[in-house]
DNA sequence: TTTTTAAGTAAACAAACGTTTACTTACTTA
DNA sequence: TAAGTAAGTAAACGTTTGTTTACTTAAAAA
């Protein structure tokens, strides 16, 4: 049997990410795909379903699976609150700088009503994205060492400003002066933090 | 001359929102509007160019506009930090809780190189959105009452928790018990601005 | 009341859409 | 080395897309 051939694979991620992030999600069709990955239409339908197949697997997987990943690196939930802050901030922000293409197709995620349902079936059929994360916060609301606040709460203080921060980064990238630098990045994780706890 | 129907055209812009809300911006077409709105797909070409067109003053005069009225209402630049902040924050709130098939849109623009491209241009054709609250900011900030960030990373800072918790709000709206209340509102206000303080 | 004119419609246009059919290619395994 | 088989292709399927053409309607102005 011929094996499938994982370049052609990766080119129709790579290339569907690209579509999305440069000309929109409402711009990628399977045809423009197919034809900029030279490759022929059908042979996305070996590897996906169908186009909401493929754009939902490259939501779940490529992006917030491999952005999870990201983020958890080098974190535990025993850390002490401000070190974990600090470490996911710090991952977040170095694996989106190089990522551009995945921070767009995130943010058409919270939008999309396709690719948020989604993100619900995928949370309760394998398990919650960010599970670790869930824990941490609880722990800390738990041992009054921040707010008591539910979950999604913490997540909106926490998370919410340095997603918006990344973007301003992606902004200023082709710009004489970068304003969003890691410096700039840990003073505003710092006065999260400070806003945060009890 | 007969005179242009008004009914039709706010129609239009109602339904639009509505499919863009519920079935997203990538499953808008010209002719699903016309159909929904009982209209020609021509009437939607007397009153806009096209379909960018349509998308682009939806986003921009219907969605922002109408938010950038909301939020400034009854607010003042040379109100003092906290009090400037807790106003828009609850203006925010309000209007929002009322108006999701706006919030839809907006968080669209934050994704779609289409409506992003448009808001950039209006800023620099017709003066910047928002430009109070931008004065606002940079008064408290070289008054030393706010840390001296750029402008964009105090926006960051202090309205995106906000629109990430008016996005939970929504999730809870069709459970048994509502988390974000208008109380759960303000105290993250506070907790934002107790961490943006000098 | 009649004329004028833009608003509005029904139907259609070519182009592009998601997807499939019919066929060829290339690698495994027997 | 030959047979078997899934991967992959080129071309096309019927639909839907954004937009336009040709025509009708309705209200303001004469």
């Amino acid at each position: 049997m011929r094996p499938k051939d994982l370049e052609k694979e990766e080119a129709i991620r790579a290339i569907a990410l690209k579509i999305i992030a440069e000309e929109g999600l409402e711009n990628l069709s399977m045809q423009k795909l197919a034809k900029e990955a030279n490759i022929s239409p059908r042979t996305i339908y070996i590897k996906y379903e169908n186009k909401e197949d493929l754009l939902i697997k490259l939501f779940i997987d490529e992006v917030l699976g491999t952005y999870e990943k990201a983020v958890l690196e080098g974190f535990d939930e025993a850390m002490d609150f401000e070190t974990g802050v600090r470490k996911m901030w710090l991952n977040t922000f170095r694996y989106f700088k190089s990522n551009r293409q995945a921070y767009v197709l995130m943010q058409y995620g919270k939008s999309s009503p396709l690719l948020n349902k989604a993100f619900k079936e995928r949370n309760i059929k394998e398990g919650q994205f960010f599970a670790p994360v869930h824990r941490f916060l609880k722990q800390n609301a738990k041992a009054r060492i921040i707010k008591n606040f539910p979950n999604e709460v913490h997540r909106a203080l926490i998370f919410s400003p340095l997603l918006d921060l990344i973007n301003e980064y992606f902004e200023y990238k082709d710009r004489p002066k970068q304003i969003i630098t890691e410096k700039v990045i840990l003073e505003c994780c710092e006065a999260i933090i400070k806003g945060i706890k009890l």
